[in-house]
DNA sequence: TCTACTACCACTTTTGAAGCGC
DNA sequence: AGCGCTTCAAAAGTGGTAGTAG
């Protein structure tokens, strides 16, 4: 039985330690990047022997001693309030953490990640907004999944305590992500999001599918590379390329995490369940029998503690940020999200269109979870002069209300069409 | 007996092909 | 025949739960 005491679920060798971001010097971080012809990739020093046959994957391989010193964060134990940073600079480039309020939220509980055999994508992921990189310079991003500390964790009933050292990394290995557009020019990374909703995480260690390889019930933290390609380098597994001087490293605590084959605090359970649209049939809003249990020890911890809003049900929320929306957009239908409370408008922004020159179209702005990627699909659509019309017509019909919302520019360079629908006439 | 893990379940969302109408 | 649009089923995602292994 989990706490209802978002606080008592702490335990950590560290909890002394402020919370702090840290950005990393590259020199402490010696690899090089191969890309297979399936744009698979590894990162692997040259004492390593790597095979790497997942896609879109990079193996990092790093010695202990070469790790960046992390930050010292209560896990599970932080208070919700903690001011985290949601941006980090280094040499002038910036990152933000797009969903710095959901990954606050889960933090202040103590981030829990399934790990499953065929690989379980994250929740909430990891998403990133860049600025300050040379527009006309190439960049990778690969995104690192490394332990947070040198413990083996168990879970006693309200909180998560020290359970001997952690497991040994196989080979010394730490394979991580790169983003499935890298390389890309700078220009392109700025001018969208960056997420890496198809990371993979898996426990299983001879996984063949490229996914991250964690130990359960171990602490890690995702940290963020920034790696500039050299003019016209390209990748193979003959030709890696070499992480430079030039290369950035940077590690949100707030992402911290527990690796876990099963939840094991109800209340990440609970926010879980509130955030992720996957998990929408376990809600209370329906009648699923099998939500009675928790439903009934939910409503008991309402009663009986006053929550902080971390734990709050998403739709009770006061929707400060984006995150905190709980939309209900069904089928990429355009038509759906503008009959829910107008979430969507359209603003008139400059685009690239497929051979580099750029001119001016309607971008849906959508407001909500995985907004942002529907939004990168529909841009690619803007290209077809059809879509431009269903944009303009749709803005007819739409008060364009002043809000905060930002307008994201999805990138297009190899984006798949997505599929926006007309408004069924009325 | 307890803990960690796995397989399967019901459910939702996403995706892409087929079908229809012009 | 080709294009634009809609529909629908399969694929892929989610957490819950029962069973198993150590």
């Amino acid at each position: 039985m989990a706490s209802n005491d978002c606080s008592s679920a702490l335990s950590s060798p560290a909890e002394a330690s402020p919370a702090k971001a840290t950005v990393t010097s590259p020199t402490t971080f010696h690899g090089t990047i191969e890309m297979s012809p399936q744009a698979t990739s590894h990162i692997a020093s040259a004492s390593d022997s790597l095979s790497s046959t997942g896609t879109s994957l990079v193996n990092i391989s790093e010695s202990p001693s070469s790790l960046p010193v992390l930050p010292s964060t209560t896990f599970g134990g932080t208070d919700p309030k903690t001011d985290f940073p949601a941006v980090l600079t280094f040499k002038g480039v910036s990152i933000t953490l797009e969903n710095n309020s959901v990954w606050k939220q889960f933090n202040g509980c103590g981030t829990e990640m399934i790990l499953t055999k065929q690989g379980r994508r994250m929740f909430p992921y990891c998403r990133y907004r860049l600025a300050g990189l040379d527009p006309e310079r190439k960049y990778s991003l690969v995104l690192s999944i490394v332990p947070s500390d040198q413990y083996r964790y168990r879970w006693s009933t309200t909180k998560w305590e020290v359970n001997g050292p952690a497991e040994h990394q196989a080979q010394g290995l730490i394979r991580a992500f790169a983003h499935h557009y890298s390389p890309c020019l700078g220009s392109d990374w700025m001018g969208s999001l960056v997420s890496f909703y198809k990371l993979k995480l898996t426990n299983n260690p001879v996984d063949q599918d490229g996914h991250i390889i964690l130990h359960s019930m171990h602490r890690y933290i995702p940290r963020l590379h920034v790696i500039p390609v050299p003019e016209g380098d390209v990748f193979t597994p003959e030709q890696p390329v070499v992480m430079g001087p030039e290369s950035m490293t940077f590690t949100f605590p707030q992402t911290e995490f527990m690796a876990v084959t099963t939840y094991q605090n109800f209340r990440i359970t609970q926010l879980k369940i509130n955030h992720n649209p996957f998990a929408k049939g376990f809600r209370e809003d329906g009648n699923n029998t099998r939500l009675n249990r928790v439903t009934t020890e939910t409503q008991l911890v309402v009663r009986t503690d006053p929550l902080p809003s971390a734990l709050k049900p998403a739709e009770l929320l006061e929707p400060k940020e984006e995150e905190a929306v709980d939309l209900s957009i069904k089928n990429h239908t355009v038509s759906a999200s503008l009959s829910n409370e107008q979430q969507t408008r359209l603003v008139l922004k400059p685009i690239m269109s497929n051979n580099g020159s750029k001119h001016e179209a309607y971008v849906p702005c959508i407001r909500g979870k995985h907004a942002l990627e529907r939004q990168s699909n529909a841009q690619s659509d803007i290209r077809d002069s059809h879509f431009h019309k269903v944009y303009s017509r749709i803005i007819t019909r739409v008060p364009q209300e002043e809000e905060k919302d930002r307008t994201d520019v999805g990138r297009i360079h190899g984006e798949k069409s997505g599929r926006l629908r007309l408004p069924p006439p009325r």
